[in-house]
DNA sequence: GTCTCACATTACATCGATGTAATAGGCGGA
DNA sequence: TCCGCCTATTACATCGATGTAATGTGAGAC
């Protein structure tokens, strides 16, 4: 049985297709006993409008693309879910898609974005700062989400630095003085790697603290897997330091599992602290210390760049800086 | 500047849009150098397809919808994960949507999936059982995912049932005896509850062990906040048991915190165990024992069946069993 | 040299909704 | 009674890709 399109709605309310369409748009007025007819119509016969008709006519599908590294991450599954549902409440349906930090596919998304099956485009972008946006293509309204040296679209980001000092300072307070970090990068490294170990060491700096090479933990990856790896080859070869700075909470359950398998007792033998905030956080054992910041913000003010941009297209590129705060819970209490 | 469309890289290859048609699609077949004319101009317009009209002219639009309750939650995410990997393997595109765990949302989905903007869903539903899914009308091919009563539609599970006993006996295989369960419900509650609780008590049976209503520790949303303050609750009212099984991974987070911050030790006081072998669960303090089983199988699986059913229409309904097993990490090795 | 036959290519209609411009209908004022 | 005007409604074209059926083109056979 086919579906019902306006031409049967139409006929069945005995007015033209274009009466239909006016009835669902609002825009041109009808006389309410004409729309009654129609809006029976339609319900008789369960009518639902063809959204590829709809999109075809009028150059735009109701649906953005979502692009972030990898689902399965908390974090970007906390910021999926605030999108999705401010996306939702705005009349928009989300189509998502994985990036797996791979720049190759952040370009085929750009394609697809650009058929036209959605109207705009948050990137969440990992390794690429460049290779994305490139210029001259006609590319569809985009907003990236985080730090990126990126300056050729809107954009949405926690200040990394200011972040990654303060947490710095937060866990010097307590006397500690050998702060380790984990989750620095070797040559080109993400812009919020780059931006949280500078935010570390300015603190430094402000502290007096010797600035010692040997307390950077690398960790490529930022991933609980990753880290307790890093951080069980760190463990192996020097003295246990006082605070461990983690630039993501994934890391820091990761470090959080080294360290109570090699029975050091946080924060007692060495506090931890993470960054993002991220629901597991609060449930992990012990609970975690971390840069707070407020996912709904991004998600609305995300989709706020977004739809502005797709008015206007061609103005000058906006930034904006959601505000954080240091939420410290028993990883770092003393 | 607009963007092309077949006719631009037909006049510029000097053929009918047709032919550009044919050269996209493969089907009818067109001369070598014809092809390499169309190719070229196609490049030279940095030509991509309008997937709006596309999918007008072919009634399928190359995305499929993604329904979940939440996708911040952990094991959500996980299995968003592996069907946004699966389905772009195949060249589909996801849609997600949050259900919310609300029924009437669910409804509006179908209604949106009717819209032909979705050629098929991928639908976890909670509580709602029947209501989702209605005979009679035309519904898009859907799958349903996870154990629900519903027969109308095809499905991919995991034997809650058998996979509850099993943990259940291994908890006792230990010497366990007052073993409670966390996530019990009151009254009508989700379709996954009720098996992995009556899975729980036919274990009870076959180890001759007292059916002890105490023990059934209630928690409708199974969340780690939840599950955190129900098992407080129980914990200030209750001797502690010798083993916790709670019906989810989550949970088990929120109780593994509990139990620390009331000094109770796992596994040595209790031990814990969860369902479902989210990522988080590995690097639990301690590691959590648990009910494992493949997602990227459980989306393997779904994806077939969906796009075999778009297929064939109207076929008996096809029910796919997804294997399990227990895990047993530190959470319950005494 | 004409006639098939096979195959590549084309013109045209179509998918469903909606903007445009023209039409029909109603009402008040002269 | 007729004109003019405002509003609700309509016919038609259009968005871009593609199926259908018809056309064109060439090779091969007689």
């Amino acid at each position: 049985m086919l579906r019902a399109t306006v031409k049967d709605v139409a006929r069945r309310a005995g007015v033209s297709p274009k009466t239909v369409s006016n009835v669902m748009n609002g825009i041109v007025p009808v006389s309410g006993p004409t729309r009654e007819r129609v809006e029976q119509a339609m319900a008789e016969l369960d009518y639902v409008p063809n959204l590829s008709a709809r999109g075809l006519r009028n150059g735009r599908s109701g649906v953005i693309g979502l692009a972030l590294p990898d689902l399965a991450t908390p974090f970007s599954a906390e910021v999926a879910h605030h999108i999705v549902e401010v996306a939702h409440q705005q009349g928009w349906s989300v189509q998502i898609e994985e990036t797996g930090s791979d720049p190759q596919r952040e370009q085929e998304l750009m394609t697809r974005a650009r058929s036209n099956l959605i109207d705009g485009l948050i990137l969440n972008p990992v390794v690429l700062d460049e290779s994305a946006v490139k210029v001259g293509v006609a590319l569809p309204p985009v907003v990236l989400l985080g730090e990126v040296s990126q300056q050729l679209a809107d954009r949405v980001f926690v200040d990394s630095f200011a972040a990654a000092r303060e947490m710095t300072l937060a866990l010097a307070r307590s006397g500690r003085r050998r702060i380790a970090v984990l989750g620095t990068t070797q040559g080109r490294g993400s812009a919020a790697a780059i931006q949280r170990t500078q935010g570390y060491e300015d603190a430094l700096k402000i502290l007096g603290l010797p600035r010692d090479e040997s307390l950077l933990i690398p960790c490529e990856k930022w991933t609980p897997e990753t880290a307790a790896t890093a951080l069980g080859a760190f463990l192996d070869k020097n003295p246990v330091p006082e605070a461990l700075f983690c630039f993501t909470d994934s890391m820091a359950i990761g470090a959080l599992s080294v360290l109570w398998k090699r029975g050091l007792r946080v924060p007692e033998d060495i506090a931890v602290a993470g960054f993002d905030d991220i629901a597991d956080g609060r449930y992990a054992v012990p609970s975690l210390t971390t840069v707070s910041f407020d996912k709904r913000t991004i998600a609305r003010e995300a989709l706020r760049l977004l739809t502005e941009r797709m008015g206007d297209r061609g103005s000058a590129q906006r930034v904006v800086s959601v505000d954080f705060s240091i939420v410290e819970r028993d990883s770092t209490r003393a």
